[in-house]
DNA sequence: GTGAAAGCGCTAACAT
DNA sequence: ATGTTAGCGCTTTCAC
């Protein structure tokens, strides 16, 4: 009968086991590590006089002397950007086929925040996935030679990285523009933290020298919707017939932008982000977009940092990269016939931004 | 396998300091709790040391003779629905505040996994709060007896509730449809494991008496933009002009369902949400929803918490209730004038849901 | 105010 | 395979 009269919550201690088993308290121990050092007759009453007197080990004492805690972290950029939810739910689907425990740290776009928290959790998991981190290189390294680490959507020699192959992605969106009679293409950028942002708006350079497209860049802006609306007003002063956007939350945002200012897309501006989250699908017209395979960049960061965890050397050679893909919906058409004048013509219509009532 | 270097994080204890800062460990302890129960002076030098040596006190070993980790766990339905996400934003906000770091757990909508990661995680965690948890009133009591819990979006008796006022949501929502001539509203059910399903439900009946307007209720559904697509096709089978969703991702799979249809929202249809979450405002139409103070919700909830884990009693009389707010935007129009006839003048033209075509 | 000693609950050497 | 003996790093009585 379980002792009732005890502030409950973890009294029942490994001493309490032993003693009723009646076997030494290291014996209860061992039955309780894996794989079970006991005789598995012992081991079989030992877990019975457990479950009876409602034992459970607590992982704070153990890990005080195995230093391990069976949790790990996982920090992403902005818990409100829907591209980490299906991160999130690759990392932890395998944390917990490992026995680990997820601790989520939302980064809030904020290198500082970014910093305070992990440096408050470090000493409490047993490695670290960071997810589109904000830190400088350095910070990382330190958290590095401290822990553990897998690095994801960013490379950085020394540290096991996990990338998607942006420069593949926007080369095919520049493709694709390009087919569509687009000669220039215009990047709206996203955070300068942002280590894929840099790398988008480079493999867009190398894309347009190649396939012969003029393409310039505005912003930075912040990675949501406001920040897309905002480009959209500074794109109505310097127009454009295509936008390729940082990610997906800035596309939506520059389309409503644009729309509300008059301006038709595809129409007139055709339109890519970037991630394919689920509004991507649901906004109109639907967003054409470079599709990162979310779930398996939270999955094979983790995985890897597992297996570091477990001892194995981390591979630190060059990054795992992860394939994309362009998916062409509604948002990119071809480029609107204009006759022979460098500007499109909405420009003139419109050329301010304000309150446009809706067009009927 | 042998670990290569020992892991340098926390080699440095507070022995280290004592012995460099020449005052017993007992000090240096007593000058890293708060308040600092030492000579300002010595405090002082002790600080000086540590910074030095780089010593950082071990949250683990605090923990063991403490029994306080400094973590609260914040467990929720979905990380991929939106609506968590400000919630979280909220409750993190409070626990950093208060020194505390938060683990989030992700149920996924799974009663089973929820319970298993409770479990996992309880006993690291001073508190918990669980937001639209999916267990048991009986699993929900039995954790809450072994540490202070807050329960979000539920009530329960015996345990600090924080809710939403959903029954005045709704009514609004039904004032508003019924002032738009519906006299018959169908409410799409989500998760029957979900405490607001019921609620919104039983309120939407109670508001159809008053109002006198006829309900009745489909599903349940998956809470998802799937779940909405599958109700809209029933939809098609027992039509309907007025739509109460469970939540905005549903309503908006309901939209698209009906759209692909042939459907229109809001000539035809029309259709209410819950939560506001940002894709409301991104549809087409944009969506009319009962707005919930999510980042409200989550900070309130964890305030309470911390409280509770400095010892307040944990107010359990009745639950603590947030406003809510109707945003009325385009997904609702006046009753399409169906001369005469029970069933909308739509259903006979499609009376069997297909991939149609898009319209022109 | 500060020091000395005794653990928190568990695991990891050693023994046997 | 099991028992014995030390701690992990910190806090906390107790003395002084």
């Amino acid at each position: 009968m379980p002792d009732q009269t005890r502030p409950p919550g973890q009294r029942v201690t490994i001493y309490d086991v032993a003693l009723e088993a009646d076997v030494s308290p290291s014996t209860v121990s061992r039955a309780f590590s894996r794989p079970s050092r006991v005789n598995s007759e012992t081991a079989e009453r030992i877990r019975q006089v457990a479950g009876r007197l409602g034992y459970r080990t607590n992982p704070l004492a153990r890990a005080l002397t195995t230093s391990r805690t069976q949790m790990i972290a996982l920090v992403i950029a902005d818990i409100t950007n829907p591209v980490y939810a299906e991160i999130v739910r690759g990392a932890q689907e395998v944390a917990a086929d490992g026995e680990y425990t997820t601790v989520l740290i939302d980064a809030q776009e904020s290198d500082r925040l970014e910093r305070a928290a992990v440096e408050r959790t470090m000493s409490t998991v047993d490695g670290i996935v960071l997810a589109s981190s904000r830190m400088s290189d350095s910070a990382i390294r330190m958290v590095a030679k401290q822990r553990p680490v897998v690095v994801l959507n960013r490379a950085l020699a020394d540290v096991p990285c996990v990338v998607t192959d942006d420069p593949r992605g926007v080369r095919r969106a520049a493709e694709h523009l390009g087919e569509l009679g687009h000669d220039h293409i215009t990047y709206v950028a996203g955070p300068q933290a942002s280590w894929p942002n840099g790398v988008r708006w480079r493999s867009l350079l190398e894309a347009g020298m190649e396939l012969e497209i003029k393409v310039r860049q505005i912003g930075p802006f912040s990675p949501t919707m406001a920040g897309g609306e905002r480009a959209a007003q500074e794109l109505c002063a310097r127009p454009a017939t295509a936008v390729l956007a940082f990610n997906d939350q800035m596309a939506i945002g520059i389309i409503r932008g644009l729309s509300r200012m008059g301006v038709n897309v595809p129409g007139d501006v055709s339109v890519v982000g970037f991630d394919n989250i689920l509004a991507a699908d649901i906004v109109t017209p639907r967003l054409t977009t470079v599709a990162a395979p979310l779930y398996a960049e939270g999955s094979a960061a983790t995985r890897h940092l597992l297996t570091m965890i477990e001892g194995a050397p981390g591979h630190t050679g060059r990054p795992m990269v992860l394939p994309v893909r362009l998916v062409v919906r509604d948002s990119t058409a071809a480029r609107n016939p204009s006759p022979g004048r460098a500007r499109p013509s909405w420009v003139r219509q419109r050329p301010v931004p304000g309150p446009a009532a809706h067009l009927p």
